[in-house]
DNA sequence: ATCCTCCCCTAC
DNA sequence: TAAGGTAGGGGAGGAT
């Protein structure tokens, strides 16, 4: 039996539902509480109705308008509202996004959006919930009147569950044969310009079958970038767009959406907790809301770790200086590093040096704020499907503008051809721009930001080698150049964005500081303002959404915007278009921005090239052979380094030399994908459409700065608080992981034990390992503990380890469970848990099911010989020797809680069901913890399990852990005349 | 062939 | 001092 939120509520016979638990509790006190509030609800609002009798409705994940207000809507108009799914009771559940593994469990449910119920309710009556089914709409798409080929490729490549991740171009599909098809109503028309790059498809037209038909979205007859034997057949002016990412499901859930977090009952506190704070939220806007509220962070900047009372005593470290750098040093006070953080507690900072790290890195914020940008436009795309759409500010006011002057050829070409038309937005030197927005003394000089405030120079360390670095860094690039000496005195800040005065000195974006004062000593530093980056990135993405929902966030900076239907509407030019957005822009942030535009992503990008500074550039198809022969093949996408130095070496420099080469020869010396990928960029060709929603893959965490470790107990240490992060990130993501993937960087062998930059990594090699788990996770102390295992097995010198990271693959949402067939459990263990009475003496399994093992019969804790494996588990702590006089509380001989979590661990992860004795045994510990005023052990032990058991695919865990926290809460309610808080 | 695993490369 | 993160794509090479 699956133990996956969905499905294991939706069975009435997992005892949860009508056996008086805490969770039939839990859901009938929230029952009555709706019930209470429904009429307070229609006293103040005053409108009401019974349409939604009858209704039941339960809200996964964000939505719009907010859980909080269905429920107030639902209250007002006679229908239920459910904080949790139950199959039987719940009626309609209603969603934006659900995570494809989301949705493959839900396809016999009534999974409805929310416009339902506001259409409804402007309606006056309820309306049908069949038009607004959230993936039946996928199914419905109008397939009907693509030819027998176009079938078939819709076979291998239109599942818009399962988008083919080799595929890029695998969520539309064109052909050169087919005609056009009836387009999804909500789809922008994209018409004859998508050129095909669909394998499938090409495979199936004989090469060169189509002399004219390799273009960059200007049909034209010759293309002199091309030869024939090249061509694809692979262009139409009759492009079959699906429009699968228009209606895919977003995968990506923005960070305050709130979902069960676990089926069981036991996962309880934590998914009550977070659905009552998500039914609190004002959220109008899902993405917009999640954004804004980040630009005002709470103190507390750890909502979602659970594990945050672990800190102070499991994982406290502080930090001490050595050469230069930090390091942790494990069970030690922790206290400072609450202090630089008002309004947090000592036990909040338990991930101090690594959170104070990531606060501080830019390439970390440039990372987040994409994914959370993405979310934002997700966030768009699924109000845009609402009925009756959002108001577009921006549009409108540039339609009443367009009114008064008369439409040019070029609108008009726009209009009645239907060009596609990327539009690339990319602000300038995004990080200067804002950073002098209100230091106007600063305009037109030349301005680093950087860490940097000193003048640039900064006194050589001792142990470091700056020369020998840099002798190798450019023996690796190839440049032969004479090493500066005088480099060793210079800051090693690097420079994140720099102003186009600073690059007329040869200043560049990545340089070190030190350096660049060298190339341009009038260069001015501004200090990093994270926050107003953030700011200004909003305002940004409001500013485009204000035109058109139709975006792709690249960055925090940049985004695409697919104009094409909006330029049909509007009747405008896209330089019109760009000269709008960008007045806009300017004008709501002060910044400039550029914006390149052209028939595609990849010319509209590289139009933006030219377009920079603070202007704007269409490439026009026609242009577009000129244009790209002379662009240096560096400035195509995916063409870095690495490809650089390559290309160089087969005498490659520009993208007309890359024309040059055959198909078959690129995809020989840089593989299939990379060499078609080649071919076809050369000439300016890519189809990929611009898409909003992206399916994440993995989730990680890494810190490559600033790791000195010297004792092996560090760098476990670190690794949990590392897997913490990856926890907290995984939770905020509503993902686990089957995978899990070490990497660390190792100093190289002679290089110098401390590198020239402060706190870097220096000259390293690269070591990675995974492990699949049975299961996937989001724990942080399983992670960990997966962490250090493998850490142990790369035998590493703990002191030449100079970053360390930790990857989770294999995702899935939290909730969804992908075994649902684990052994069969019997029956007794769910009787006893399920009954629940505290139980304070062990006593005889009474009804052991025949199909367990003999070892599983004789109890886990009483057969097993515990092998403690902690070296230190054989010392009797001295504090506990001291201070307690009778025996330490004990389970199966372990006492220290490593070795307890160890025993746990193997007890939840190798049985597939708990016997009743074995549980005994640990309400029998947790007792004694408690008569022995443990609490703390108590707790960790109590949290652990929790996760631990939460976590595992059978339920009958989660009822177990249930089962010994209410008895063991009995003991602590006696003992202290209250319960233990467990979060 | 196709998958998996371990990398490297690229982009922001 | 300084904050060298993060996610995705894909190639190489081995296992099946």
């Amino acid at each position: 039996m699956s133990r996956d939120g969905w499905r294991k509520k939706a069975s009435e016979d997992d005892g949860w539902g009508g056996r008086g638990g805490y969770m039939a509790a839990k859901i009938s006190k929230l029952e009555e509480q709706f019930q209470k509030d429904a009429p307070r609800e229609k006293q103040k609002d005053g409108t009401s109705s019974c349409i939604f009798s009858g209704v039941a409705i339960y809200v996964n994940g964000y939505t719009d308008p907010s859980a909080d207000e269905l429920r107030r809507l639902m209250m007002l108009h006679g229908g239920q509202f459910h904080l949790y799914y139950t199959r039987s009771k719940t009626t309609h559940i209603i969603a934006t996004n659900l995570p494809n593994s989301k949705i493959q469990e839900l396809k016999g449910e009534k999974v409805v959006r929310p416009e339902w119920i506001t259409d409804s309710i402007k309606a006056g009556c309820q309306l049908s919930y069949v038009q607004y089914q959230l993936y039946a709409k996928q199914k419905s798409l109008n397939f009907t009147s693509i030819c027998a080929r176009g079938k078939q490729d819709l076979s291998s490549t239109n599942d818009p569950f399962k988008p083919n991740p080799s595929h890029p171009q695998s969520d539309s599909i064109k052909n050169g044969s087919c005609s056009i098809i009836e387009e999804d109503a909500e789809r922008p028309r994209v018409n004859g310009i998508h050129d095909g790059d669909d394998d499938d498809a090409c495979a199936l037209l004989p090469r060169g079958s189509q002399d004219t038909s390799l273009t960059n979205g200007y049909v034209h007859p010759v293309n002199g970038a091309l030869k024939p034997q090249d061509s694809f057949a692979e262009h139409s002016p009759h492009v079959v767009d699906i429009g699968s990412h228009q209606s895919h499901l977003p995968q990506t859930e923005s960070r305050d959406r709130e979902e069960p977090s676990c089926s069981s009952a036991g996962s309880k506190s934590n998914f009550h907790q977070r659905s009552l704070i998500s039914t609190a939220s004002p959220a109008k806007q899902p993405g917009l809301h999640s954004m804004q509220k980040d630009l005002h962070p709470k103190p507390t900047s750890n909502p979602g770790t659970s594990a945050a009372p672990q800190k102070g005593n499991l994982h406290d470290q502080t930090r001490v200086r050595l050469n230069g750098s930090y390091h942790m040093t494990p069970n030690s006070s922790n206290l400072a590093d609450s202090s630089h953080q008002p309004g947090r507690s000592g036990k909040g900072a338990e991930a101090g040096v690594i959170s104070e790290f990531f606060s501080h890195s830019r390439l970390h914020h440039i990372s987040t704020w994409r994914n959370e940008f993405s979310e934002y436009v997700n966030a768009l795309q699924s109000r845009r499907r609402a009925a009756g759409g959002a108001v577009f500010s921006g549009k409108e006011k540039l339609k009443k503008l367009k009114a008064n002057c008369s439409s040019g050829i070029l609108s008009l070409w726009f209009m009645f051809v239907r060009q596609s038309c990327i539009l690339h937005v990319d602000m300038d030197c995004f990080f200067v721009s804002v950073g002098i927005r209100h230091r106007p003394d600063l305009i037109g000089k030349p301005v680093a930001v950087t860490s940097n405030r000193g003048p640039g120079r900064v006194a050589q360390r001792p142990g470091s080698n700056p020369q020998l670095e840099f002798q190798y860094y450019q023996r690796k690039q190839k440049q032969y150049r004479k090493v500066d000496l005088d480099l060793a005195a210079l800051s090693m800040a690097e420079i994140a964005s720099c102003s186009y005065e600073a690059r007329q000195a040869g200043v560049r974006n990545g340089m070190f500081f030190g350096r660049a004062k060298q190339l341009c000593p009038d260069l001015q530093s501004v200090p990093y303002d994270f926050q107003a980056y953030k700011e200004v990135a909003l305002s940004m993405y409001e500013t485009l959404a204000s035109y058109t929902h139709n975006i792709e966030a690249l960055s925090c900076d940049e985004a695409l915007v697919d104009a094409t239907n909006l330029l049909v509407e509007l009747g405008v030019t896209p330089d019109d278009l760009a000269r709008a957005i960008r007045e806009d822009i300017k004008e709501k942030t002060g910044c400039s921005a550029s914006v390149g535009m052209g028939s595609n992503i990849l010319l509209a990008r590289m139009a933006t090239r030219k377009a920079k500074p603070n202007g704007q550039y269409f490439l026009r198809s026609e242009e577009v052979d000129d244009f790209i022969r002379d662009q240096p093949v560096s400035s195509l996408p995916g063409v870095g380094r690495s490809m650089s130095s390559k290309l160089t070496s087969l005498r490659v420099s520009t993208c007309g030399d890359l024309q040059q080469l055959s198909i078959s020869r690129l995809q020989r010396e840089f593989g299939p994908r990379t060499g078609q990928m080649l071919f076809r960029f050369c000439r300016g060709l890519y189809d990929r459409p611009v898409r909003s929603e992206k399916e994440r893959k993995s989730v990680s965490a890494e810190m490559n700065y600033n790791i000195r470790f010297t004792q092996v107990e560090e760098a476990e240490t670190f690794l949990t608080n590392l897997s913490m992060e990856v926890q907290k990130r995984l939770e905020g993501a509503g993902l686990r992981g089957r995978r899990i993937t070490l990497k660390v960087m190792v100093r190289k062998p002679g290089a110098p034990v401390e590198p020239a930059k402060y706190g870097g990594h220096g000259i390293c090699d690269n070591f990675a390992r995974s492990v699949s788990l049975a299961q996937p996770t989001d724990s942080g102390q399983l992670i960990a503990a997966e962490a250090i295992k493998l850490f142990h097995a790369m035998k590493l010198d703990v002191k030449d380890m100079r970053g360390v990271g930790l990857q989770v693959q294999q995702l899935e949402g939290s909730h969804a469970d992908p075994s649902g067939q684990g052994p069969s459990r019997g029956r007794s263990i769910k009787d006893l848990l399920l009954a629940k009475q505290p139980a304070h003496s062990p006593k005889k399994d009474p009804l052991a099911p025949q199909g367990w093992s003999s070892v599983i019969r004789t109890g886990f804790f009483k057969s097993k010989n515990v092998q403690c494996p902690s070296s230190s588990s054989t010392d009797v702590p001295e504090t506990l020797s001291k201070f307690n006089p009778r025996p330490v509380p004990t389970l199966a001989g372990a006492y220290e809680f490593s070795d307890i979590r160890t025993l746990l661990r193997e007890w939840v992860t190798t049985i597939s069901e708990p016997m009743e004795e074995d549980i005994l045994q640990v309400v029998k510990f947790c007792t004694e913890l408690v008569e022995d005023k443990d609490l703390e052990k108590l707790y960790l032990v109590i949290k652990y399990m929790k996760r631990l058991m939460q976590q595992s695919s059978e339920s009958v865990w989660s009822m177990a852990f249930d089962f010994i926290l209410d008895n063991v809460q009995v003991v602590v309610q006696q003992t202290y005349g209250s319960t233990l808080k467990i979060t």
